[in-house]
DNA sequence: TAGATTGTTAATCGATTAACAATC
DNA sequence: TAGATTGTTAATCGATTAACAATC
């Protein structure tokens, strides 16, 4: 896009190709763990839960990490895309808005195991800095700047309530923060550069509730045709 | 897809529409809550985080719900809205495995505001049993079939470790539970007809380290391309 | 009527998939 | 060599977007 020479980062990785990297990974990592040291692009599609089409497409963006006629070593291929998505690097963490999400977050043990390291706990609430969540102290949200600058923090976590997710994320990104995750309800305004992305409990399950809505429907539907003469009622 | 004569359900509703609904049921609140009455696509867009021609789009699978040349009623659209969803039913809910995160989601207010119930919160740990979250009672997992008839729950929320996340998904299906919502790091095997939808905080952050790894690389290139002069203030 | 804004069309873009030549 | 499986091509499908006619 940029007018630059296009040699270094000329492979552009689609969006969706990117969303599925660390599924790969964590199937590379469940095979490591039964003992697999080889799988076809059929196994590890099957593991993640993919076509292998569509797997073989998306490794084909990181370069041509396989045999042909054997099939992909697990250790190599987890190395690969390891360091495509960058989690062989250590990224420090904050994690802003410490009540129940907040402490199942700074717990998850999934973050450590990947690259992820919650370096600190922040709220608001001056009443809880002391406390101790998962062997980390929560301090005061005012020492975030201090926190980003002395640990080189690109990522933030917003567990905050949605009313004050849009201040955090301004105070986030003043002090050089560039990416965020945020499970607060609520849309951000960032300036151009910095990511953000959403995860809303609420939004997956209605999402969930459409489709059952819609299963209960067709069901409907179908016992009203089953039945004798069905009065055949179009909308 | 079916040979049924198109005519009720003939409305089919695109998946990435379907995920941005909720959003923008989201959005009308807000609205709602400002005491706006009346908002253009242009408006609701803004406060949805998406361009208007997509709202417009995404709206015009559900029905004509606008006035040209004036816009929409947010009531009568928060409405038809909420009816396409599903989430003017009541919907109860079960939830599974009761560490942290379960915690938080039997906590999270988001879900009874919209329609969502929590009617039981289970848990494989017999110790748990009797314990209260959120004012509900703690179960054993041995009581599920009985809860789900008893409440005809059609969704479920796992939020149990990896290892226990297929067994208990399994149980959910046998005993009629047709939509999952899967907080483990595990795919998930289930009979066609039922939906699963996963949230894996893990591979967010992964998705965001890409993006963050790919940042400093490029400003690294700035940096070098403008070498001789200015070691280089980026951002 | 004149101005505003929807709902829809059509062009474009990106993602998925099946099929198969390349090659181990 | 024969069998297996990758990496790539090309066709298809679905989603996004700009533009504008319809219409309040």
């Amino acid at each position: 896009m940029s007018s630059r020479s296009s040699g270094e980062n000329a492979r552009e990785i689609p969006e969706a190709t990117v969303a599925r990297l660390p599924v790969y990974l964590r199937a590379l990592t469940g095979l490591t763990e039964g003992g697999i040291a080889t799988c076809s692009s059929e196994e590890l599609a099957a593991a993640a839960g993919v076509n292998s089409a569509k797997l073989r497409k998306d490794l084909s963006y990181l370069g041509s990490y396989g045999t042909r006629g054997v099939g992909y070593d697990v250790e190599y291929l987890t190395y690969q895309i390891a360091r495509e998505i960058g989690v062989t690097q250590d990224w420090p963490v904050v994690i802003v808005g410490i009540g129940n999400l907040g402490h199942a977050l700074a717990n998850y043990s999934g973050f450590r195991s990947r690259g992820f390291r919650v370096v600190a706990l922040l709220d608001a609430d001056p009443a809880r800095a002391g406390e101790e969540v998962a062997g980390i102290a929560v301090r005061p949200f005012d020492e975030l700047e201090q926190i980003v600058a002395d640990h080189a923090v690109a990522i933030g976590v917003i567990a905050t309530p949605a009313a004050a997710a849009q201040s955090v994320a301004d105070r986030m990104v003043a002090s050089g923060i560039s990416s965020i995750l945020n499970f607060a309800p609520s849309v951000l305004a960032v300036p151009a550069g910095v990511d953000v992305r959403k995860v809303d409990l609420s939004i997956e399950l209605q999402i969930l509730a459409y489709h059952e809505q819609r299963k209960a429907a067709v069901e409907a539907v179908a016992a009203t045709d089953a039945a004798p003469l069905a009065p055949g009622g179009v909308s």
